[in-house]
DNA sequence: AGTAGATTGTACGTTAATATACAGTCGGGA
DNA sequence: TCCCGACTGTATATTAACGTACAATCTACT
């Protein structure tokens, strides 16, 4: 067993990352030192060495934790079923967006300025890759579509979405965002009108 | 240097007192094994029996800790003079019922049932011990009283005066307990009266 | 009465975290 | 300009915490 961690592991990684945040939110990432974190966390310098090279692997780290939670809750809905009928779908077993409400406080610094990574395209990215390795869509008419683009489309999508309702926060509740996302999923648009032309009138 | 404490006991006694609280919040101590701390600490068992030999002794470390911090909090106002007038004494600088508040869970539990420990003799003790370790009441006429009796007949007035506050749920304000107490230190009932006797009649 | 499961106390070899030290880099103040 | 203090990166011996195992006790269940 090879994802086996020893206790002392575990907490000594769990602390530096939280104490990473707890600084995060106090000031930006670059003003925050290997030696800051560790003296506050009360470990030793070597210990973050032994684990980290640089602060920069540190924030990867916490990102992969959090996007990692973040996919689980996605799966959620879809654990016991292997063919999902988005009609039928019980929108309730959506835990996605009350996820993002309890965890607003971490989703909020992650999208900061005190946090330069790219946050957003590596949340999108995340999803995506879940689409592509774990589900298979039943088109239900011939088309020629790859469904590599449909995939990072809704993946850019449903991040884009989620976040923007993050940083207004959450106008609409989780309730209200889950029924969105389906009804997202399931709509189609075969006609559109494009604005501000005129309709040419009859003879 | 004896009092020098590696960082690994610090919080591996740290995070088994906090655990076993944790636990008491929700059952009583007889019924929390050392097994259920170090389970749910994430510690190896090994680890409790390397600085405690029974729950008992954990729940005295932790008693100990927290009468520890009181004391502090009552040294507060005279920290840095040495003879203290109680009449000019800034109540201000009386933190101790402010502190109580703060700390009003960990107290609700330490007075709890869920615990059988002698908490308040113990504070009343340790009140007392401060009072004859570190203060000298000068009186201001000729007494036959022996000073023993006021540090005690005073610490298990003051412990037993607190203990009433907290469970009453701070009936007053922290600011209103400290002048209080300057009151009471203050106070000499030369006379009283035996209620419900007649006033002997002028003839 | 018998047995399965959990807790206790103790032991031991292994490993992660410790204190400590040293050389290098960097920025601010005299 | 030099110096001082702080941070970095690396190294090493020591030690606390680790996983694991075993025998003993206790409780609950049937």
């Amino acid at each position: 067993m090879s994802d086996f961690l020893d206790k002392r592991i575990q907490r000594s990684k769990a602390a530096l990352k939280q104490t990473c945040l707890d600084l995060l939110a106090e000031k930006p990432f670059e003003e925050i030192t290997i030696s800051e974190i560790v003296r506050k966390a009360n470990y030793n310098r070597g210990t973050f060495y032994a684990h980290f090279h640089t602060k920069e692997e540190l924030i990867d780290e916490i990102i992969d934790d959090t996007l990692g939670e973040m996919i689980r809750q996605i799966r959620h809905p879809y654990q016991t079923i292997h063919k999902v009928n988005m009609k039928d779908l019980n929108t309730e077993e959506i835990t996605l967006f009350s996820y993002f409400q309890e965890q607003a406080p971490l989703y909020k610094l992650l999208l900061s300025s005190h946090i330069r990574a790219d946050f957003r395209y590596r949340m999108a990215k995340a999803i995506e890759q879940l689409f592509i390795a774990e589900y298979d869509y039943e088109f239900s008419s011939a088309t020629e579509l790859d469904p590599k683009w449909l995939y990072i489309f809704r993946a850019h999508g449903i991040a884009g979405l989620v976040i923007r309702w993050i940083e207004e926060d959450f106008p609409e509740s989780p309730e209200y965002m889950a029924k969105q996302i389906v009804e997202l999923m399931l709509t189609s648009t075969e006609v559109f009108y494009v604005k501000n032309k005129h309709v040419p009138k009859k003879p």
